[in-house]
Formats: structure tokens, sequence, C-alpha cells
DNA sequence: TATGAATGAGGTTTCATTCAT
DNA sequence: GATGAATGAAACCTCATTCAT
């Protein structure tokens, strides 16, 4: 009940702006409810990143341990990580000028920042060009957070489209590095 | 002077935690003085805008007006974005747990939001594939931004070597897409 | 049950700091049952006094209704609240700084608030010496309290010992008023 | 302006029930001024004690030092105290109930708190007999805060006449113990 | 222009108390 | 009787902003 509350609202308006009351008043409770539960803004955020531990993140983590291959690992990732922003489509985010207010969710956090370890490990066993892992890790996922965002605007989103996108991106992208090694 | 110190305050907190009086005391002034200059948070945050259309965007526009091909264009872009941020490098940013806190100083969103427009134009006269601009250009600019934080955190930081990477990728990568058409 | 929670909390914290939360707290019941009960803090609170009539003050009353000189009176009254106190020393108080809590749980301010006007009884039946018995009911119950503090922080609690010391300060101290004067 | 609202509300309420609001209130101030002189409760309470240190205790301190005989030590603590409470008696207290709110304004705690060290000494010096420091300190302490409250309380308020009876009463009180020993 | 005390709306938090089960 | 989620008044505190000097 406040989690879902406090979900639709930091997906609103980010983690900073939003205040404890922007979640209460996103809920039919009184105020001092809210404290029944959570002690701080702090630890509701922290709560829905346990929960998320539920959802996204065994999704991302199952799809990445079975890859063999680079193309499966990074199609897997795009496509899931899509494939959950699309049916989690919130509120169409309110336009705030344009300060850039990212999607960033507990859930859509906790999925991504596991990726950099993978990625290291599938370097190591070969499966990856040797290049450096956090450049690599940076630019899928600043790529994976930004067409999110465009996901969560567009009324037609293309979950497969933007998947189809970044993989053939990021697999063409890689071919260019030296032939992966076996660590 | 003021503005000196939004800058500082701003690439260290975020433009949300940033109170006035956090700017106000990263000077030498009293409160009240900061109101003869501007009217609100956001005005200063107006005026850094303003200020960076003199600094980085041109330095990008430039780079990018002149490209023939869409090697100089990914590379400009990717190079004079890298080698700003690490010019500009403020304090080691305050790691507040693992929330992610954006690079967002107005120099620096200003400078990529162009960036889609110009893919637009680049795409229309046939210097790069016929793939969806917005997708492109979400994924150079998270690419951009997510490694802009790894710049500002590592103390040897290579803005050259992390140019080369994205250029690398990006131009490696769009070659798996259909030919060039010119519009 | 929750009397006795009431009992320990306030000795610990005083009335004022003290909630009706803390005192559940230190309870194995639920919050509500609490109002089954007592239907507030005051509530306890009364019921506390109402309970220490019971022990004390039959106790200090006792002792000084068959006292036939000064000497029985200021002993009895010593004896019977040191060892009171002694017997009923809670938890170790919680240091709060130097700021002064007062031992006030119910029992000891019951026990001591009737020395006044036993005081003047005993004035008026020659057994004192015609002081104001104002002032002194006031340094009597002031010394009371201030060495039960003492005998609540200390290991080994020397009630006979501190009612010794009392009792030849007062007695002594009294030898030097005019003699006494049956009314 | 606040302190001087602060320590009539200590005055009346004592320091637990006070809350930040009631002092406010007892000011012309907006709630949030008192948050630029003071960051919490405790922190006016604590510069009302540093202030303190520039009226009451000097007093105490320098009537004592000079004191070469134990009816001079006595008298004098208690004249400076009683003077000092009547010179400064606030509003007359709020009654509340019989809830014993003691007398604690900082002032009248600091005043008092060196008493024991300085009673130590004065043992040591052979000015007084050797009983119990702490036991002693406490009485007197204990005789002085509830006579001030009865000097708060009544119109007529004899400080001297107060002082006069704790003085009697101690003098003559220690002549009761072992023969003063210089140590 | 510079100052900094003062403001007050609004966010944060606590807690006595109620009430449906 | 017992429970404990819910309540809401009221305390606590921050901060953008104003204004007299």
């Amino acid at each position: 009940m406040i989690l879902d509350a406090a979900r639709r609202v930091f997906a609103q308006l980010g983690y900073g702006p939003t205040t404890v009351r922007d979640i209460i008043r996103a809920t039919p409770l009184a105020s001092g409810t809210f404290y029944n539960y959570f002690r701080s803004k702090d630890e509701v955020f922290q709560a829905m990143r346990d929960e998320a531990a539920l959802t996204l993140r065994p999704l991302l983590r199952e799809a990445r341990a079975n890859a063999e291959t680079a193309a499966v690992f990074v199609s897997a990732t795009f496509e899931a990580f899509f494939s959950y922003v699309v049916a989690n489509r919130g509120n169409p985010a309110v336009a705030r000028g344009d300060i850039h207010v990212r999607v960033d969710t507990p859930e859509i956090l906790a999925g991504l920042t596991e990726l950099r370890a993978d990625l290291e490990r599938a370097i190591a066993r070969g499966i990856f060009p040797p290049v450096d892992p956090e450049l690599l890790a940076a630019s899928m996922i600043g790529t994976a957070f930004e067409i999110a965002e465009i996901l969560q605007r567009r009324e037609a989103a293309g979950a497969e489209e933007a998947a189809r996108f970044a993989t053939t991106l990021f697999l063409s992208g890689l071919s260019a590095f030296p032939k992966p090694v076996a660590g």
C-alpha cells in the first residue's frame, strides 16, 4: 500500500525531490501511519530495493547466468530490462523543465548494478573482448536508462525494438575490440 | 562568484538536494546578497545554463558542424565532452549510498541535449545509417553521462581513453545497421 | 503488570519525558491494552499514587504517629524512607547530562507530602521547637530526596548509614532553636 | 530576548515539559527565528548555563573561597543563594497538580553543583567535621532547592529568614559529628 | 550593493488515543 | 480482555525569501 504509493511517487518525481508527504498524499492514509511502517524516506526506498530483489534482479541474473555467448548475454540483458520497464510503466512522468529526472526506481537501479560484476566474469571467461568492464557497464547502463525513459514516454512503446537496437549496437560495437581471451 | 559557488555545489549535491543556503555558504557573502543577483534557486540554475552556452555547447556544435563522416561526428562529440568533464572536475562527489546521483550540472546537460537534433540532420545527410535518432541519441547520451561519472570518481581520469572506447564502440556498432542513405 | 512497568519507567525517565509507549514497551502487551485499564498517562500515575497509599505512606504515618520525641520522629522518618528507597531501587537511572532528574515516583512523593502536616502537629504538641514548619519540612524533604538519589546510584547503598547521618544532622540542628512549647 | 523567554518558561514548566514552541510563544518572534539562534531546546539550556557562569556561580564560589570557618561557609552559601533566588523570582509557578516541578533553571543548578567539591576541600582543610561530603552536599542542596521553591511561592519572601534558618540548622547539626581534622 | 535578522509555509516526526476485529 | 493498525493534533525543524538598515 505505502510501498505502491512510494513506487509511483519516486517514479514521477525522482528520489531527491520526493517528500514523505508526497508519498502519504498518494495514499488514503493519515500522516502518522507512514511512521508505523517506515522511519524515513530512506527506509521505504530500502524496502523497495529489497522487494525488487524478488522481481527484476533474478530475471536479469538468470538471463545472464546461462549466457554462453556475448550475443545471448547482451540481448538477454536488454530484453529482460526493457520488457520489465514497459510492463511496469508508471504515470507519464511530470515534465520538470528540462532538468533531467532519471528513472531510478529501486528495481531499475538494482537490476543493473550487478551488471559490472557479471561483465567482469564474462570477460574473464573469454565470452567478451578484454575491454575495461567499468566503461562497458557504464555504457550499457546509460543506454538502458536513457532508452527506458523514452519507453516510459512513448505511447507505442517498443520494448522489443529497443532491445534489438541496443543489442545490435553493442554486439557489433564489441567486434571492433581485440578478440576475447579466456582469463 | 555566486555562479562559481553554485556550480561547485550543484556538482556535489545535485540539483534537488542543493539549497540556496548551501550555495551561500560556499561564498563569503551574506544570505540576502544572493537575492540581489538572482530571484531564486531556479534562476541561478538557469543562469548557469545560459553561461554554459558560451563554453561546452559551442565546442560540441562546432565539432559536429564540420563533421563530414560518422567517425568525425562521434569522436568529436565524445572527445569534446569527456575533456570538458575532466577539466571541470569538481570535488570528489559525496558518495550517497548507491543512490544514483547524476552529473547533471547545466553545462553537461546543455551540451548533450542538442545531440538528437544534430543526429537527425546527420542521418538525413546520409552520414549515419537510418536508425531511430531518438534511440541512438539516448544511447550516446547515456553512455556519455555514465562514463562522465566514472571520470569524476577516478583519480587518473583518462578522457582520451574513454573517448576512444566510446567512439570505437559506437562506430563499429553502427556498421551493423543498413547503409546510410542521403535524405 | 502495567503498574509495575509504569513504576520502572517513571523512575528511570521521570514523569514528563515518559510516554505511554515507553510504558507499553516495558510490557508484553499491545498498545491498545493499556487503555482497557487506564484512560491516560495521568491515570496510571494517579493509580500509582493510590497504590502507594498502601505501602510507603502507612509506614511513615505509623512511624511518626507514635513518636513521643523528636528523636523518634526524625529517625523513624528517615529510616522508613531510605529503607523503602533502597528496597525499591530501579535500574540504574540513565545519566542525563547534569540535568537534574528527580526521583519523584508517586510513592516517594506521597510519602513525604504529609510530613509538613505531621510536623505542625508535632510542634503544637511540644515535641519540636517552634520553627517554621514549612521550612523545616522543606529541609527534611529536600535532604531525603537528594540522598535518595545518591542511594539509587551507589552500588553499596547504605540506607542505615544515610538515615543515621540525616537524623544526627537534624536532631542536633534543631537543638539550636528555642525550646519546644506545647501549643 | 529568546534567552529571557526561555528562562521564564523553564522556570514555570520545568525543563522536561517545556517545548521549543512554548519558548517561542513567550516571544514576539516567528517559529523559524528560534532556529537562527539555537539548534534545539538543549542548546538554549546550555546557553543559559553558560550565561549563569557569569552571575550566580562566581557569587557562590567567592563567598565560599574565603570562608575560614564552617559558619562563614554555610551562611555565605545560603545567603547568596536565597538572595539570588528572591531577586530573580519569576512568574508564580503554574500549579500542576501536585507533581513536583523543580526550580531547576540553569543558574540555580549551576550554582550548587560545585558545592560538593568545595565541601570536600573544606573537610580536608579541617573546617568541617569528617562527614561523607556527598551526603552533606545532598542535604544542603536539597534544603536549598526546596526552600527556594517556597520563596518563589510566598509573597513576602524572607531570604534572610530562610538563610538564617538553614544556617542555624546545619551549623548546629554539624556540631554533633566528630571534631574536624585537617587532612 | 551588502547585510543578516526575521519570516512563515511546509516538510518531518512523535505520541496519546480510538476502534474494528 | 487483547490486539495493533490507523488517526490527527501538535511538536520539531528547514529553507526560500523579505526587508530595514
